[in-house]
DNA sequence: TAGGTACATCGGCAGATGTGGATATATCGC
DNA sequence: GCGATATATCCACATCTGCCGATGTACCTA
């Protein structure tokens, strides 16, 4: 089959396309190590609840109760526990037990990172 | 039913239960449009062959050609451009046709905030 | 106009995800 | 120990998501 002569991104043909196409650009055929944690980390980040827990830490001196986190949401206490565990497993929060109640903190080794990312300004 | 005195996040009582809670933290009831829509965008970062296509545009000088995006991932056609259209009603990029090419770049809005967002080291 | 090419859309499928009731575990107060 | 409470886990369910083959649409070239 005869490919159809490939734009290159900097020539951009509208009306005469360029010769046949190059090395087009530093794609990397399978995502890298560092692609994919961003990725694992930015879908933790993707779901209201999550974002508002985490939002809530970002901003907090101090551990937070998990009773804190969950009465402002309108949602059941099975349901902010899973959220709970899928920021831990996503390596965005600690959790640390004191008597019955839970007390949560952004992950220090992500935290920087968390909160710079809540920093960008969403226009 | 009574409910057990709550701690508070300044006192964080380990032996002493502080008395009884107060306006904890700002925790909104339902989630405000900006987390809303910032919820929408980190979903849409939240997919390795996503975040790798908005980290080549967001370093490309100029809109890419869609066949440069897909040719260094182990996708179908089909299949990237799903991706591509989760990042368009995401509004992260915006696509722009020229003959039978269709060209991509980061949304003007939102193009500061992703790049603000990727630039975020990833410890 | 006809054939070939680039991209979008449709339809279906397997697996992941968000939610909550029921239950388990651990702790506190009596 | 016993009852009450806070959190985690289990299980089920509806929905969403990522993937791709097939098909549709628009465009280019001859």
């Amino acid at each position: 089959m005869k490919t159809m002569t490939r734009p290159t991104t900097r020539t951009l043909p509208v009306t005469q396309p360029a010769a046949d196409c190059c090395t087009p650009l530093v794609i990397p055929t399978s995502p890298d190590a560092g692609t994919t944690t961003a990725a694992k980390r930015f879908k933790a980040l993707g779901d209201t609840t999550r974002l508002t827990i985490l939002t809530t830490l970002a901003a907090a001196p101090e551990p937070v109760c998990a009773c804190d986190l969950g009465d402002g949401v309108e949602l059941e206490q099975p349901t902010i526990s899973h959220h709970l565990k899928v920021l831990r497993e996503a390596g965005l929060v600690i959790s640390e037990r004191r008597g019955t109640w839970g007390f949560y903190q952004l992950h220090p080794d992500t935290a920087a990172w968390v909160r710079a990312v809540l920093a960008a300004a969403p226009d």
